[in-house]
DNA sequence: GCCGAGTGATTCAAATTGGAACAACCCATG
DNA sequence: CATGGGTTGTTCCAATTTGAATCACTCGGC
């Protein structure tokens, strides 16, 4: 092995920033939703993905892929939320196997209910503490880091 | 409640993509630590900060503080790494009810171990695919998130 | 039509988490 | 020196997460 590169300074600070930052914010995130309105930030997640998807409804591995939770993770999601009746689940017709997630009414209403407060949370803890010079090189460095991590585990 | 002030284009990518990053950095640096060194990312981050305490040992309170966990939490990794012969107990002779975690030998030799592909990783991911400009805007915007955070939650 | 590989989702056990409750203790104050 | 308020770490518990194993099914080739 190559002898190891440490991190400079200048990459220590980006680097524990990032990881404080990333830490702080979900944890902050989650407790703001489970408080604000019970749910949990991926339960949030499940529900603003199927309300932005056609139809409002998604395959479990659609939604399992680019989220936070594994597979069987999502199954137990899904299962609780569907006891809650925020969503149900549709068999697909063209294949057996496949199930689809779907958004019940009352899923669409407590998602518009939680939304606004997520999003005063959002620009509190975060957008609006940054300039916009910040929130470009955010989107576009970060976005670039999603990127090749999605490829790479692909 | 004023009307809610949703997310700009601007700030809707840097927000989904720290928000992906996020999740997709702590995943890979995870699985990254647990299968080459069978640490998990809070077990090496306990290592790290022990590591460069005076004494190479913490309070239990201080080392809940620095966001690793709750502190049941940390009572329960502190156990886990105690079996493992990583850390070891010290009770704090000017109170008695403190207790102090003790970097081992052993502690020390594994992190050495697990350090260099540890720092690879973060160079693959994260650090070396930002521009420095980049770097700076990571440490300057997410450090000052970081610092609200913390004078918030406490 | 029938295998064999691969896919989609679930189930299961084990690990981990956070919060509340708890026991023991420090300390400032009267 | 007694007391009440705040700390410290642990324990208990319910919820959640993950990976491995599993079941049911699709699909392409023979």
């Amino acid at each position: 092995m190559a002898e190891t590169r440490w991190l400079n300074e200048r990459e220590m600070r980006a680097w524990s920033g990032f990881l404080a930052a990333s830490a702080l914010v979900n944890r902050r995130l989650d407790q703001q939703l489970k408080d604000d309105s019970g749910l949990s930030h991926p339960q949030y997640e499940i529900l603003v993905r199927l309300a932005a998807a056609p139809e409002r409804e998604l395959r479990m591995t659609e939604l399992a892929n680019g989220l936070i939770n594994s597979k069987s993770g999502l199954t137990y999601q899904i299962t609780q939320m569907e006891k809650a009746g925020l969503v149900r689940r549709r068999s697909c017709p063209s294949d057996v196997r496949g199930v689809f997630a779907v958004l019940t009414e009352a899923g669409r209403a407590r998602l518009d209910e939680a939304a606004p407060g997520h999003v005063a949370t959002v620009r509190e803890i975060l957008v609006d503490v940054l300039t916009p010079e910040q929130l470009d090189a955010l989107a576009d460095g970060l976005g670039e880091v999603g990127r090749r991590l999605r490829e790479q585990g692909a």
